[in-house]
DNA sequence: TATTATTTTTAGACGAATCTAATTTATATA
DNA sequence: TATATAAATTAGATTCGTCTAAAAATAATA
């Protein structure tokens, strides 16, 4: 497997895990910024190996194959980040680019040693679950923090917006996988949420930023 | 830089540091396990990146940035083999291949947490050096133990042999790096040395073996 | 020094991954 | 249903890294 294959089938999988429907060239040109005519090429190559059911003019679906691949990689990739927050203190927002450098090292042993000395981690620093060694994944819970009613006390356990902007503004917030906080207010012109920390701080939130804030009941 | 660039720079380093003449076409190929073929088109690209001095029919020399690139490769794959066997308790003789890949992941920061991390070390778990970030190398030692004089007291401070054959044979006798051991006897006939550990064992080298064994006075 | 042997380079080809531009197919609209 | 629009594919080119086989240059030998 190359690199290139493997980003493939990493963005191939996001894309289909969502909507359990085919994913189009189109969509996978796009959010890997390249052209159509790339993704047909790369397309083909995958099928040919089995990893991707391929029809002409109706996009992708993953094969069994092709799934257990792409959470291979997805492993590694946030079994990395673990380690570049937890061990080297790297910020959350700058983890992601040497993350997707270092998943292509392919080394199960390595990769098994690095999950063994992290202590074998469940969520990455965004709070996303890590696929065990069999490729099992722990579905992440799906509540957005907009759609929270007044008063709950809530624990926040992912971000739907992965960019280094959005993770930043949530530093800036004191937010991050595993804070929790209680919704105290919700605007009724603009839907803001005044939430309040434990240790009795409180802050604003826009709409914006709370649709993209995943959480669990505390 | 591609990958395959910094593997022939690194290389051609490891060829010129020793002679500091010239290093022939024929030399790298070999060293890599390729064709001269192959050999003289990438030499071309690198000599125009200006990393290489090349004259056809008359090998290469490392310009300035050439070996300060070469450098910076070696530092990251020393880094990556000490982090494998001190926090991933890899054996030193598995800790080649995962380096050779690891070395390419290029981010200055990550290297410089990651020295931090490991508390600066300057050798690898072989013994060889690590270059500083400017790319400074200490010389390691010449001396070798096949050439040590009965009676003196050593410190076993790296090896001329990295294959894992012979790092398992050293591990198996409980020889690497910092141990310390006295030269009891040299054998007239074949001159197989008798060495004698700080806890009272002794055990046998070829001297084949100990041509391979570099040392320090202790 | 002339010839032979060795080394190095060029010529030409290939696979992977990419691109632009042109063509084909499918979808939406009148 | 015929046509216009959008999407996907093919055709053809490019770069990187590699190869084999042939040609050129250097080194060794008679």
């Amino acid at each position: 497997m190359t690199s290139s294959e493997e980003n493939y089938l990493k963005t191939i999988y996001h894309l289909g895990a969502m909507n359990s429907g085919s994913v189009l060239t189109s969509q996978i040109a796009d959010r890997m910024n390249t052209t159509s005519a790339s993704v047909t090429d790369m397309i083909k190559r995958l099928s040919e190996k089995n990893l991707l059911d391929y029809e002409r003019y109706r996009g992708v679906k993953m094969t069994r194959k092709g799934e257990k691949m792409a959470l291979g990689v997805i492993r590694r990739h946030r079994l990395w980040e673990v380690f570049l927050t937890d061990i080297l203190n790297f910020k959350w927002d700058e983890v992601h680019v040497l993350a997707e450098e270092l998943e292509h090292v392919s080394s199960d042993e390595l990769i098994s040693r690095l999950d063994t000395y992290l202590g074998h981690p469940r969520f990455d620093p965004h709070g996303d679950p890590i696929p065990d060694q069999s490729g099992k994944l722990v579905q992440a819970s799906g509540i957005l923090l907009s759609e929270m009613e007044v008063g709950s006390g809530v624990i926040l356990s992912g971000v739907n917006d992965h960019t280094s902007a959005f993770l930043r503004f949530l530093e800036k917030k004191g937010l991050k996988p595993g804070v929790k906080f209680t919704v105290l207010e919700r605007d009724e012109f603009d839907s803001s949420l005044l939430i309040r920390f434990t240790d009795g701080n409180t802050t604003f939130l826009s709409h914006q930023a709370a649709q993209q804030i995943l959480i669990r009941h505390d």
